[in-house]
RNA sequence: GGCCCCAUCUUCUAGUCUGGUCUAGGAAUCCAGAUUCUCAUUCUGGCAACAGGGGUUCGAAUCCCCUUGGGGCUACCA
């Protein structure tokens, strides 16, 4: 049997990054066995649907590299759908019910109470079964609700990843399956559509394990033989609780808006119930790929665990090329660069970011980090305490003294040589001479950067230039 | 409340199916140290867990039962 698996996201909001988990687990399965990966956005429900949101799921999966075969929509559907409600109406599977929502949820409560399942069965006065009212009722069929009439009895199946399931299907009633003939309800269209689209393997989360019995029921009806079932563990919370907005960022184009790279997602996000058995945790495409076994998904859920996210992006980050890199940090460098337009320095900009970022590649977690740790180099004046001029002892006379010797040395270079090697050379003999090098060094990176944390003032140096190296060394004495 | 699922360090997890090699391994975080002008990187070391109770067995993290805890579902949402 070829294998066929879905994902069937409603576009009722951002793409959710357990959306995005489901979506990677079932196009690694279909990879790994050479099927057919389909996206079916579930839109049935016209209020909440918004067609952005389909679109950020689609952004989402090409995001992430998950491409899929074959892409349908189920308001495009009905027809179908249709079909079979008249076929389960026919056939007296499914009926309308007339009770009104005061009723159904008075029987509830009174359900509750009295400890038992909440489920409505369609009996008493306005319920089908009751042929006066049914008679009475004929003909203003718009007015109620298609329910499936559940025969009651145990369903079973068996669960790629938790084993055998047992449900007493009588404790769920006859549950709704249609608003009226051409609008089907979740249960029904997912499971008509499974069918249909010839899924063989329904790989979805946790949360959907209690609607597998009714839409088993559904097919028993219809007499149609269903996929097969595994249940994903839930993404959770700190709170262990499933992962929502509440949490922070649950949807996945924010991860991407702040400068997470898709393949440390992809990575991360595959680790999440899943792992290879060996201690290798930064893992390219393909290994995953080839390596991905649905008998190796956990059943517990996974707490979202961000600062592992952060260390495996910054991973990721040392790993890309530089000019990919720099690329990818363009748009966080954005506002820079409009500056440098008005400048007229505009095509030197590209090769001005390439090489800050490769300052910055050993030190970022996530892209977002660049502007504002890479701004000394784009503001005119530095801001910053004199006091972090001194390093350890220093005194005011001693910071004057270093900086009028650094100004010496930096102006003795010559522009066209004006290299960190250069510097590096230079500075660190003159360093030697002093001993405790951090007296030379340490004032000189403040100056240059205005921060106690920063990359080395070899490299800084040479991005700033003479010019501007010498006018900060003054902007430094003049604090003093 | 009812039904269902789950249970190893703070977190992600290996080990569980096929009991012994487990004084329970790796990773993130945190702490300490080395390198270093700072930060980061890198390297070394450290802290830290089989939820509890009963069985079964020569032997249980591994199998069974109960308890407890957590989670999900319980819509004319999906």
């Amino acid at each position: 049997m070829s294998v066929r698996v879905r994902i069937a996201p409603s576009p009722t909001g951002l793409m959710h990054v357990g959306t995005a988990r489901t979506a990677l687990f079932n196009w690694l399965f279909a990879k790994k066995n050479s099927g057919v990966f389909v996206l079916r956005i579930e839109d049935t429900d016209k209020e909440r649907s918004k067609n952005e949101y389909e679109e950020n799921i689609i952004e989402g999966l090409e995001w992430l590299g998950l491409d899929y075969q074959e892409f349908y929509r189920q308001s495009e559907r009905t027809e179908i759908y249709a079909n079979y409600i008249k076929k389960l109406l026919d056939s007296g599977s499914a009926f309308y019910c007339y009770h009104s929502p005061e009723e159904l949820e008075r029987e509830k409560d009174e359900q509750m109470a009295k400890k038992l399942a909440p489920r409505h069965k369609c009996d008493g006065e306005s319920g089908i079964r009751n042929p006066a009212f049914a008679k009475a009722m004929a003909g203003r069929q718009e007015s109620g609700i298609i329910r499936f009439k559940n025969p009651g009895g145990k369903v079973k199946f068996y669960d790629l990843i938790r084993g055998e399931i047992e449900f007493d299907s009588g404790l769920f009633g006859d549950f709704s399956i249609a608003k009226d003939e051409h609008t089907p309800l979740y249960n029904l269209a997912a499971a008509i559509d499974d069918c249909e689209m010839k899924i063989s393997h329904v790989i979805r989360g946790e949360d959907h394990i209690s609607n597998t019995p009714k839409q088993l029921l559904i097919y028993q009806a219809l007499g149609l033989v269903p996929p097969k079932y595994a249940h994903l563990p839930m993404i959770l919370g700190t709170d262990k609780s499933k992962l929502s907005k509440r949490h922070g960022a649950a949807a996945l184009t924010e991860y991407r808006a702040m400068g997470y790279l898709p393949d440390a997602m992809f990575n991360f996000l595959v680790f999440l119930g899943w792992n290879p058995g060996n201690e290798k945790e930064i893992l390219s495409r393909e290994e995953i790929t080839e390596q991905f076994s649905l008998e190796r998904v956990q059943k517990s859920g996974a707490v979202f665990n961000i600062e592992k996210l952060d260390w495996m992006n910054g991973q990721y980050i040392r790993k890309t090329p530089i000019d990919e890199l720099t690329k990818l940090s363009l748009p966080y460098l954005a506002s820079e660069g409009k500056k440098s337009e008005i400048d007229g320095k505009k095509s030197d900009f590209e090769e001005f970011a390439r090489q800050i970022v490769a300052l910055e590649q050993l030190r970022l977690t996530k892209l977002s980090q660049i502007a504002e740790r890479t701004e000394f180099f784009f503001k005119d004046t530095l801001m910053y305490d004199k006091e972090l001029l001194k390093w350890k002892a220093m005194n005011n006379e001693e910071v004057k003294e270093t900086l009028e010797k650094l100004e010496e040395l930096l102006g003795g270079i010559p522009e066209k040589v004006y290299t960190k090697e250069k510097l590096e050379e230079i500075l660190m003999a003159e360093a030697q001479k002093i001993g405790d090098r951090g007296k030379l060094l340490w004032p000189l990176r403040v100056a240059l950067t205005g921060r106690k944390a920063s990359p080395g003032p070899f490299e800084v140096a040479e991005i700033l230039g003479k010019k501007k190296c010498l006018a900060r060394l003054r902007e430094a004495k003049r604090l003093l």
